[in-house]
DNA sequence: GGTGTGACCAGCT
DNA sequence: AAGCTGGCCACAC
């Protein structure tokens, strides 16, 4: 039985993120089997800056590649600068590159929620 | 325990 | 083709 929650279970997918790599919100709510929850997996990472542990949220993006979630870092290019010193190209708040720097979980990860 | 919310996604207009 | 609206699920108050 999983003790932890579904925050918790997205707290360790995107701590497992590898550096200069990115996921989408729908890609780990599908990874954690509610596909159509994506948009908790972006609430739970609102609550991220409430964990004490620092979790790399910046890496998570919408579907689009585009850094929707960028207000929530307080410094409105705090999100952008995090990811292009990862590599990432971003325009008007967008990966350009995100095709290359997609970081799927299902695919990535071997353990699989239940 | 019910209501509201949220950094999305897919479908409809 | 592009923009918008609704639905969705799990958590906090």
């Amino acid at each position: 039985m999983r003790n932890e929650s579904f925050f918790y279970k997205v707290y360790d997918v995107v701590s497992e993120i590898p550096y200069g790599k990115v996921t989408s919100y729908g890609a780990i709510a599908n990874f954690l089997g509610t596909k159509r929850s994506a948009r908790m997996v972006g609430w739970a990472l609102n609550q991220t800056k409430t964990q004490l542990e620092s979790i790399p949220a910046h890496r998570v993006v919408n579907r689009n590649g585009m850094l929707t979630g960028k207000q929530h870092f307080g410094a409105n290019d705090l999100m952008r600068q995090l990811l292009e010193s990862e590599g990432a190209i971003i325009v008007n708040d967008k990966i350009i590159n995100f095709d290359e720097m997609f970081w799927d979980p299902a695919r990535e990860l071997s353990f699989e929620p239940k």
